[in-house]
DNA sequence: GCTTGACCTCGCCCCAAGGGCGGGCCGCAG
DNA sequence: CTGCGGCCCGCCCTTGGGGCGAGGTCAAGC
């Protein structure tokens, strides 16, 4: 004996499911009816398909993202549960980085101490021979090391010798949120082909202020700090304006392991 | 002397905003520019509009929506600071409420001791007099408990008496992400009047299976094993379909603080 | 002074995951 | 058979922009 057919709104009661949110999941095929009336269009669903609805709205309202739920709900349920267990700590661990954040914000003022050591530079244009990557926090400090590593390599294969400082900019600030693009860059001067995914851009001659990292702020979420005594600095004097994003030198100046430095304006 | 306004694409890179997001929080009022040339539309901004371009940069970076943005960077810091921490610590609330619920999904079946004590039972037709409130899960039994007061002391009032087993209907399952609606409600025999944010509804005659809330099981999140027993049962009956959203009824069978109860079909 | 290239604006379409509304069938019960 | 509620479809709305294309603008080089 056929179990009868359901309609959407029947089944969607059943399974916790409106009937716009079953058609979402038809057109997407995450749920698809049983069976379609061509001429009308109406869905009809098998009661046999309520397990896998309800465990769709379940997983839904997790907040899990449609695109995740579809292959988490082919998997057995230990995988499932294994799958659930890492997004969750994926969620919580890029919590406790925005409390981090929150926590290194300058609140009252930058601390003075940083901000009396900024200074100004002049800096000559150059060819920089770079490599971007989209990476997120986890894989950051090996993804630097290793275009480093690459970039130089090309430089002395040339017969450039090493280039000068290692340039990082961070496209999306230290915030590592979601990943974002982040781009090493060594000057040098002479002449050099592009290979592989190193390409060759111009920086032009401009002013920097910039500031050696202190010990014991060179770490994510300090480092924001030195970022903040930058800007903080350039907030105070009316003839320097910031004009595009920070970036780090490596190594720094004295003992520093790198220098955090802004683009300026000079009026 | 005047600082030299920026246009749209140099304040946002030093600022780290593009303009296109510059754009839209000019339209919404959040950061506006010191000036628009009117023929042109061209945007200009100040520098002493970059430490407040930065702010709302940091703050959109860690997912803050910009509605709470705007009000946020009018605090003072260490306002602002109070309000992220709180922020920061509702979310994970949020964070373990999920986690809970993760633990709490039958992963391979349900216990079976909960299954074999799903029963059946027949449900007259009968009028309730009911109470929908949104709440979230901090007040959720809070409201519960007022709603039930309010609706019997307006039933005993009309000389009606106590009314039957108090009904409450989970909008949106009990995982508590965000505040869902949830109705109490309170069979009775006889004729009211509807009376403030009380209203009448008739509830059908249907048949429901229903499984008494064990003790141990009758807080989130464990109670979710109940749900699930319920639905496992039905699944594994070919004669019996769920056709509505479970609810709860309170006092249980026998010792149960409360039964939880699906209606369904038998064919 | 003029051109050129970079920059800017505006407008439209796009993402997720549906909610809400309106118009028009559809299906089932009286 | 007729009504009423359910369902379909399509459009517009949400958030925070990204991307594209057409066309206007700004500043530097010649």
């Amino acid at each position: 004996m056929e179990r009868k057919y359901l309609r959407a709104g029947e089944f969607g009661a059943a399974g916790r499911l409106s009937p716009k949110a079953l058609r979402l999941y038809a057109e997407q095929g995450l749920l698809v009816p049983a069976s379609v009336d061509p001429a009308t269009g109406y869905r009809y669903y098998s009661p046999d398909q309520l397990p896998r609805a309800r465990l769709i709205a379940r997983l839904r309202r997790l907040g899990l993202p449609l695109a995740r739920i579809g292959p988490l709900a082919d998997l057995t349920p230990e995988a499932r549960a294994l799958e659930l267990r890492g997004w969750l700590a994926a969620q919580r661990s890029l919590l406790d980085q925005r409390a981090a954040v929150v926590e290194a914000l300058r609140w009252s003022g930058a601390e003075s101490g940083l901000v009396d050591a900024v200074q100004l530079r002049d800096v000559p244009a150059t060819k920089v021979l770079c490599r971007s990557r989209q990476v997120d926090t986890t894989a950051l400090d090996h993804a630097i090391r290793t275009a480093e590593r690459a970039i130089r390599e090309h430089l002395r294969s040339s017969g450039l010798g090493d280039g000068g400082p290692t340039l990082v900019y961070f496209q999306d600030l230290v915030t590592p949120d979601s990943e974002g693009p982040v781009e090493v860059a060594v000057p040098y001067d002479g002449s050099v082909e592009p290979a592989g995914d190193l390409y060759i851009r111009l920086v032009p001659a401009h002013t920097e202020a910039y500031l050696p990292a202190p010990a014991g702020y060179e770490d994510f979420p300090l480092v924001l700090r030195v970022y903040d005594a930058l800007e903080a600095w350039t907030d105070t004097r009316p003839d320097v304006t910031c004009v595009g994003h920070p970036y780090e030198i490596c190594p720094g100046t004295g003992a520093a392991r790198f220098d955090v430095a802004y683009p300026v304006d000079v009026a």
